[in-house]
DNA sequence: CCTAAAGTGATAGTTTTACTCTCATTAACA
DNA sequence: TGTTAATGAGAGTAAAACTATCACTTTAGG
């Protein structure tokens, strides 16, 4: 499978994340990577509401005091866990689309990982990234506070997320230069594919949309027709 | 302005929602309707994550014990909230749209309806809608749990959503009969939309989207270019 | 006009979550 | 060997979420 070799390349580098998303850097250390592995496990399984530190401590077999030094709270966690995943996600259109020089290849290529599920039990070294992309659909969205000081919720927890905007806006432009919101028309591709993936899972009556990858690939080139043909 | 007009004559009606999205329906009592007043502007004001059950009481002079009677919690009444929003919106499009035979018309319509703001201070007696808006682009996606059993946090509470892309889905059809997925692509649609709004007020550098709801108007309208040109 | 029922308000109390503080223990390293 | 950093254990606080009880008021029906 492609994204098997993609995978195995990735696994040797470490996904270094901005420092306002965690305390203490939790791949530093041992108990942190327990920590990011365990809590996609757990918040996978019981969504970010009823999650908390005490369940995850328990996992880990550690204290809640132990998870504090490394996350002020459930919201810093779940905004770090998501960067990681778009990080994740950037490699692997950056990835797929080395190499090809048509621009309008190269969006097809994007647009064919947008719409990727991630196999199950597909692990890497750091944790379940099945499970991550599930919590991601799920919560990810559910973390961001607009209400905090920006202190406390600054503009870098989306900074991961607007890197691979920005990937996808580079790729749109060379197809169009004359376009005028690439930036917009990449996180709109991006949200699309997720939140279908989300309503397959939970809500498929709401979408017509069938289980396969194809039809959600099918959404978003018809979103970019403009460009490709 | 167009939308007032439209609004005036909406307000002879009650918005009814349905049963599970509420324990007392508010709009049988004046209590309820200040409730929903209040929560409105407390919402938009403060966001999901520091409003409370207190916080409201107090703002209608009365207690939790009142509050708890007509939403079981505050996820419940974001829920109703919203749900009333989806079909205020709804209705929006139905007006604008009435009759035009031209699918294509009836398209551009709907997303013209989908990008615009609610002008500040913007009041219907049940409530301000442009505040109501403003609590939709930031929390609606929040209360939904879906790790809650279904009979606590069942389909009915996007029904109302449901129907407003059924109603976008119909005209994208007739504009395309062969078209496979108008449900996902109304989706889409209305997402792309809202969460553009989003970026415009609390994370503009994300997006290349301007100030102003032409901008959005025309993402949208790029989205859907093969069926109306 | 009286009474029953329904809706509301005041008060108090429980449970859970989120988060902090302190101190003892261990590991690491110089 | 002594110093420092990281962790673990435990207790404790504050607020939020939710429940229970009872008394008061309004209102609809007879």
């Amino acid at each position: 499978m492609y994204i098997c070799s993609v995978q195995r390349i990735l696994d040797h580098y470490t996904v270094q994340l901005d420092k306002t998303l965690f305390v203490k850097d939790p791949s530093t250390s041992e108990v942190g990577k327990e920590i990011v592995r365990q809590s996609v496990k757990l918040l996978a399984q019981e969504g970010i509401e009823s999650f908390n530190f005490k369940k995850l401590s328990n996992a880990i077999a550690s204290t809640e005091t132990t998870v504090y030094r490394y996350f002020s709270n459930k919201h810093q966690l779940v905004m770090y866990l998501s960067s990681w995943y778009w990080v994740r996600l950037e490699s692997r259109i950056l990835f797929a689309t080395a190499n090809i020089r048509d621009p309008k290849e190269q969006l097809q290529k994007a647009v064919k990982e947008l719409s990727t599920r991630i196999p199950k039990g597909h692990e890497s070294p750091q944790m379940e990234e099945d499970l991550l992309q599930e919590l991601v659909f799920n919560d990810s969205w559910k973390a961001f506070d607009t209400n905090l000081p920006n202190s406390c919720n600054p503009k870098s927890y989306y900074l991961a997320y607007e890197d691979l905007c920005d990937r996808l806006a580079k790729i749109i432009h060379s197809c169009d230069k004359a376009y005028k919101t690439p930036k917009a028309l990449s996180s709109a591709l991006i949200d699309t594919a997720h939140r279908q993936m989300f309503f397959q899972k939970h809500l498929s009556h709401i979408s017509d949309i069938g289980k396969t990858n194809k039809s959600i690939e099918n959404l978003l080139l018809s979103m970019v027709e403009h460009f490709i043909k």
